[in-house]
DNA sequence: TATGAATGAGATTTCATTCAT
DNA sequence: AATGAATGAAATCTCATTCAT
């Protein structure tokens, strides 16, 4: 019966996939790094020899689980060819399930929650997940709109209208769903803002 | 006597604004008592004698300041007699000039942040914030639906979408505002969301 | 059967005392802040009232000790009216018995091993204690050469020499003397060294 | 077969080298294990082949190190024909030397130090070192003494007091050196205390 | 024999809460 | 009623030592 193995290669992910579920349900403070080391399966010790603190190691989790998704969902638009509405919806709908099968969900609640404890984070965060997908749908709009689908507006604006409901969405799927009505289900949300926006800005 | 009832003293109310100020900033676990007791001018000792913990004062800080806040608005919205559209709006923009004025942007930060440790809390805000919001607004839609002002729709569902946005713009506010564009106001992200929506459901 | 007792202005000193103990015999990493705050008679969190690092409560100890050790000294020898001869044995004697006394033998011990560690406590040692009794001592040297009661000599160096002796006797006192001979003095160390020294410089 | 005894290989004295250096420098505490290994050129694991504990490592240095010096010393002026004076300062000055030249500066630093930490270590020290040193000193003193060359005296107090001048010199070269002044050296401060000393003895 | 990943005991520090004054 | 000194539980982080590879 051994002790513990040597699993040089496996470590980091699975640390920082503990980091992430815990952190993201109790938040930066509330989780402490000997839950984490349980939840990886590892000791206290263990933590520490690959992410110096527990300030890095969450910051890494952000950074290291982020952006691969913001580049999936670039990537998976980067050869749209069609209508600019069923690439919004394609947008919308690709977004939140990249997210929740990845288990992110818990990822802007403790943005938003710590921003003021990691500025560098949170700038990172605003421009490089923020500012990108604000980018994409922006751009998106501005097709529409050239293409004679969509009325003219202000882009910018929009787009950050359409984004903030999804945003609280994934916050609410992660904290408030369970204390509010069950049969709630985010994908209906989405789908009837996905709905409210197009009438309101389809021509 | 509910415990949310206001005390006589002016010095509980006091207290609750410095820890509204503190908490809305800081954060349930980076906001100290003593922080909590210079801001309120008084001791550590002294908080004690006005909440037997941390956690009730945090909780007796939503309570006390929520409330009166969303009667402000039922009050506000219960003798109107005109259009659903002009209500709508009005309800909108009202929401967040009292939210703003009162200093309570921060709360819904707040309770998304620490659901999990004041489940009792988060029930409370999710029943008598959330859902009292939510059936105000599904009122007017439905109104609007039957004075034919709007096309027919899941209210419930629009409802929750036309929210979400308010709810994430005061969470923008509170946290990711200074690392993000310096020059968009909430206001204008409102104004646009009100239009947005209105074109999606006008007939 | 009280818990405890309010006694803010007695602690610090009593901090320091017992921390100077126990540094002194064991050293600054040996020495852990549980003992200190045991010897004091009061709780670990206590410490961390007054002082608020081990660092600090180390260099506290050395800068609130030895500055009116050296005072008395200067004092003491400030209104000598007579033989350098005679003032130099005092000083000798005087120094040893002060340091004794107040239990400050292990301070050279201390700043010897921990030198690099507190850069500017040893600065303010070498500046504050070190050189002041240097120029106490160098200054009876020259008087003696110019009263005709010393032969000529570089009376730096021989000041130094002079001093060397006697912080090896404190650091012999406090760290070999137990592993050493039993019967051995410090007194009678001082009054060889005296002798040999006076028999060297005098005329 | 003596603990402190060489193994054939070269590794234990790479170690003991490494430990040497950074014992000397930075403490017994602060000096990691892993520090050694890498200033050894081996990995930490290694250390512990040849070592059974830090402690050891701390003990064996001192025993291996120190040992061969002062049989070198010995050695170097069993066959001494002459003049006691010449012998004395030919002794005090070759100390100094073969300390200097083989890195042992540390050392009596580090026994003052942690004395109490390693009272085998430091009765081995008393009695080894300082012991012999003493007694060749006192040989000489003796010796003198019958031939004429100096005056009736205490000599093992003599020898006690010319050689606490000489270790302390040693710890100030090691710790205060860098915080004093710059020019001092302690070639002329062991000049200046042979001329004081001699001055005092000789007939 | 050699490595360095993994462990876990132990240290410093923080701070909600208590309670002497 | 008010204060703030005192407490001690709990958290982060370190590192000597072990042991799988």
């Amino acid at each position: 019966m051994q002790k513990w193995q040597r699993r040089k290669d496996e470590r980091p992910t699975e640390i920082l996939d503990a980091a992430l579920e815990l952190f993201g349900t109790k938040g930066f403070v509330s989780t402490k790094i000997d839950d984490i080391a349980k939840q990886a399966g590892v000791s206290k010790g263990t933590v520490y020899l690959y992410y110096p603190s527990k300030e890095t190691l969450f910051k890494e989790m952000v950074y290291v689980l982020m952006l691969p998704r913001i580049k999936e969902v670039e990537l998976y638009i980067s050869n749209y060819q069609g209508k600019q509405t069923e690439l919004l919806i394609l947008i919308i709908n690709r977004w939140w399930q990249t997210i929740k099968s990845s288990g992110l969900t818990g990822i802007p609640k403790l943005i938003i929650s710590e921003a003021d404890k990691f500025p560098d984070l949170t700038k990172f965060y605003v421009k490089e997940v923020i500012h990108r997908i604000h980018t994409i749908v922006v751009n998106v709009l501005n097709n529409g709109v050239k293409q004679n689908e969509f009325k003219k507006m202000n882009t910018a604006l929009t787009a950050r209208v359409i984004m903030s409901s999804l945003v609280y969405f994934s916050m609410w799927e992660t904290s408030l769903k369970k204390y509010d009505k069950k049969d709630l289900k985010v994908e209906d949300m989405i789908e009837q803002q996905i709905k409210l926006v197009l009438d309101g800005i389809k021509k």
